[in-house]
DNA sequence: CAATAAATGATAGTAATACTATTATGTATG
DNA sequence: CATACATAATAGTATTACTATCATTTATTG
């Protein structure tokens, strides 16, 4: 099954929507896998440039810096998870087993196809986990905020936050808990990779040890 | 009261020990005002001779490069996190107000004068919770771990999670835990300060809502 | 179909970064 | 006093992060 989904990210990160051309597409496209592949620091707009066989300036006209492109694969990410979310969720009349299908979605790989864009989403994914902190971790956070670049993660928030009250009306700090799931998704899940001694894993799935861990900590929370 | 300590920060980290010297101490001290002042993107060797009126070639005598000055500067706050953890909980039997004496620390500003090392305590604080993350998330996280690089972060870690065990000995995650509760005091602090969206707070000390927040996270979870 | 606008390519150039190397000078120690 | 060593001064290189210019290709529309 497949979907024509176009996210309104914000026109404000590109210069030239990267969506409206071919070449913006593959700028995109392959920035992901380049950026999984060396990582956000090694990455350049001139290794890009070589890789799909362009030149630095045509990236620059498309976006201003490669913060701006990264944050413009994460506003997709953000908008992609969102859909995600509430396409899976749709169906489901038990609050319970909506955040046990959000749990699933932070934990699991991304299906590959719901989308036209076909993106490597396995890479995406790593460089989520890897890269995102990136772009708020930075001294102009206040001016790119209020520029707007944070909206579908707030929202995102937003949403989540709506779920947990849904199940749990009393609770206090719905957002709070939120971004804390998403990040400690993403952190819990690096350091199993990386530095396992901060976590408890075993020789367990990754993913299905990050998932019973977040499952512990969300009903636990909300109980 | 001041105490003369000195934390065993593995020598690897540095090519000329900093501390062995008044110039290297004051290459550290100065490289953390400068890093909190213009964030750890834009804070170059160059910046930092001029500002200690030395070279940049002085410098690179101390350390490979800034990322090295960042982890010597995050492996003596780790050390020092600790130590500041055991000194405060060491007369205390009640291990719940051992763990909330953690929250506390946590959650506060580091105390100024209880080393004779005299870091500004406010700024090496929000350059942890502003830079810390940068040390791991690179491409060579898993060289730079296998020099032992990250020890007294997993040290501090087991030395939470010890005391985790000893209010909750059933309790699975001890580890995840202790490094959920770290990142998590890190990262929604910054949100609170700059992208508040994505937390619950309102017209509060941001300090008493994330250790309110902390202190909720950590007795649900072992109740 | 011609005119022209827009996107891209090719090339060059600049200031800053992230270093390395060399040589000179000062300073501590035995 | 000798000499070892730290630091200073200076220079140099490759790469990064751009900006600018102009030529060429492609698309649009009158």
């Amino acid at each position: 099954m497949e979907f024509q989904v176009s996210f309104p990210i914000n026109n404000k990160i590109y210069l030239r929507d990267p969506e409206s051309t071919d070449l913006g597409k593959l700028i995109v496209k392959k920035a992901i896998d380049l950026i999984y592949t060396i990582g956000f620091e090694q990455f350049t707009f001139k290794k890009l440039a070589i890789e799909i066989q362009t030149t630095e300036a045509t990236i620059y006209r498309y976006f201003e810096n490669k913060h701006r492109l990264l944050l413009y694969i994460l506003n997709w990410y953000w908008y992609y998870m969102q859909f995600l979310i509430e396409y899976r969720v749709q169906n489901i009349t038990s609050t319970k087993l909506k955040l046990e299908m959000l749990l699933d979605i932070l934990t699991s790989d991304l299906p590959i196809s719901i989308t036209k864009t076909d993106y490597n989403k396995k890479w995406l994914n790593e460089i989520v986990m890897v890269e995102s902190s990136k772009v708020y971790l930075v001294k102009d956070i206040d001016a790119i905020n209020k520029e707007q670049f944070f909206q579908p993660y707030k929202d995102l928030c937003a949403y989540i936050a709506q779920l947990i009250k849904e199940y749990q009306p009393k609770y206090k700090y719905p957002h709070s808990l939120s971004s804390t799931l998403i990040e400690t998704s993403h952190n819990q899940l690096y350091f199993s990779l990386h530095l396992p001694r901060l976590t408890d894993i075993k020789n367990q799935d990754y993913q299905k040890y990050i998932k019973t861990y977040l499952h512990h900590l969300l009903f636990s929370l909300l109980a």
